[in-house]
DNA sequence: GTGAAAGCGCTAACAA
DNA sequence: TTGTTAGCGCTTTCAC
């Protein structure tokens, strides 16, 4: 049978709840008692039984992650792993559950699930996190979730985000500095927050430096490779071609690429090409992309943080309720002066 | 407070017994008072507490999904999406654990993580299912446990694969088809499983089509995208070369098509390249990569099945304890005739 | 067929 | 500063 508090009581010579006591952190153990403690559970690799530990408190030690099926990518991914670091580093566990928003009545089986788990928090992300039907339910429930690129509203929850207004602006000035005036920019899918965000970013940083935006060098995009392609071919046929075309994500720019290369344009002496988020794609694509590194791992341990914290101190709202993460400019070989 | 299964139990007019059995399916409980505990569950709303649950009886419906850290992959997300999708379909969760193999003790720790869960079964991948202690570790604790890409002994635990080697016979037959003699191929990270089963198909076929393999035209690589680029400059410097090249997985292809461009060699047309995985990189590289796919989430989904049924009949080394998947050609645009 | 009693491993409340 | 006594909500005996 597995080790249990008794065991290492015993070994430590002091009572189960001593353990206890050390094991959560609380006041009044003396330092060697708590030494003795500490070293039987070392010695023994004791881990409290989580089951028992849930059933007897309040705290589950247990965190959700919901993601969203289809839109699973790279950026989940690092989310995860984020938040899996930081579980770890913090005593908790990660559960990972799959939601289907097309399917109906899928917010009562979250909520569901949440209950039976007695999950001790959860973290919401985009598209699952603008769901307003859902976040009613979650809280009147009372249920503490903090979301990841909240969007509109980020006061109304607990919530991690970067600045993509400063970020893509920084992207812009970037090529200017490079010596580019005729950028062109394409956006993502209209509906999801950040896509007005980069947009405008890369408006003010154009005007800041005195650059007009042509009408025909902004393209609408979906934030795929292929919709970063066909934006690409159409910026490229152009007859004064921009010399720099600014993706508002990395699979786009991607995209932008591959049409270059079809029309045997190369990066980055003939074309600057530059992308958003530092995804798998900026990485292994040739040449390798400019982007803009959101410190994704960090802000899923800070959403974790928020969620394990919220139970000490219960006060919402406070500074750290809506926090602003910083990005990272990472040039690459995809971008150089201009011809 | 949430109900319990006390509630329930007054509701119907019964003991909190017959409820449990109710909710667990088991038998001597009469049609009518069966029905009185359904209405009364139903009527409030009631979820049986996991952690009371796990903490009283053996089973805890937590699956562990354990993951190395470094090498966190699109391989990995799809197995865990195909474990997902499983777990829900039968009323398991899944909880998903890092685990870091350069810390030494990590065994040790996994193990505690695993019986402070409770967990009924546990997932290994590549690496970690190949880690002697670990496994040796499992068994006397009695864990089960299922690999995927076992590796050499697919006999020691239940295990889900596919058949390397057919698969890249086939694919080899593939290039052969379109009509190449000359074939490269560039093989994987030594110690990985699947790198020696991948090259014997790929010589099987050869020698199957009377065809020769030069010496030169194996190349060693590394499963990354730099990797397969190092070799792909390497070999397409050959005074003699290949019309076509067989990477061993989909990020070495993509870096074979990086050299390829480099050199202004045209894919396909000049150049046909080949991949493995169906990974991310294969449907975003321009061209589209051809490749074998692997059903990564069937396999996930049938390691949960064996993991849960192996606790209604426990049969080891049955019929289905060692699954091999079929996997499937996928022909894109990057293999073509030779020119 | 059904129910009463006794834990599972931990922590909350209360003593000492 | 430490230990004791009750449970948490469920399932497992083992009666009836």
């Amino acid at each position: 049978m597995a080790v249990t508090i008794k065991d290492v009581a015993a070994r430590a010579g002091v009572s189960a709840k001593t353990v206890s006591r050390v094991l959560n952190g609380e006041a009044y153990v003396r330092e060697p008692v708590r030494e003795a403690v500490l070293g039987a559970i070392e010695a023994l690799s004791y881990r409290p039984n989580v089951f028992a530990r849930g059933l007897s408190s309040a705290r589950s030690y247990l965190i959700g992650l919901f993601l969203d099926d289809p839109t699973w990518s790279g950026y989940a991914a690092g989310l995860q792993r984020g938040a899996l670091h930081r579980c770890r580093a913090r005593h908790y566990h990660l559960l990972v559950e799959l939601v289907d928003m097309e399917k109906p009545g899928f917010e009562a089986e979250m909520l569901a699930s949440i209950s039976a788990l007695r999950l001790d928090g959860v973290i919401l992300t985009p598209p699952v996190c603008t769901h307003e039907g859902l976040l009613a339910r979650l809280e009147t429930a009372g249920l503490p979730y903090v979301r990841v690129s909240p969007g509109q509203t980020p006061q109304r929850s607990g919530s991690v985000d970067i600045d993509d207004v400063a970020a893509a602006a920084e992207m812009t000035a970037h090529l200017i500095a490079l010596g580019h005036r005729d950028i062109a920019f394409i956006e993502g899918i209209p509906d999801h927050a950040a896509t007005p965000k980069r947009r405008a970013g890369f408006e003010q940083a154009m005007q800041a430096a005195g650059l007009g935006v042509r009408d025909d060098c902004i393209a609408a995009g979906d934030f795929t490779v292929n919709g970063g392609r066909l934006a690409g071919e159409r910026l490229l046929a152009l007859d004064t071609r921009a010399t720099a075309i600014f993706a508002s994500n990395d699979d786009m720019a991607l995209g932008v690429m591959a049409a270059a290369a079809r029309r045997g344009i190369v990066v980055p002496h003939q074309l600057s090409v530059a992308g958003f988020d530092d995804s798998y794609s900026a990485q292994i694509a040739w040449p390798t992309i400019t982007t803009i590194r959101q410190p994704i791992m960090d802000m899923a341990g800070a959403a974790v943080d928020m969620l394990i914290d919220r139970q000490y101190r219960d006060e919402p709202h406070g500074p750290q309720w809506n926090r602003v993460l910083p990005y990272e400019l990472v040039v690459r070989d995809s971008t150089a002066p201009p011809a």
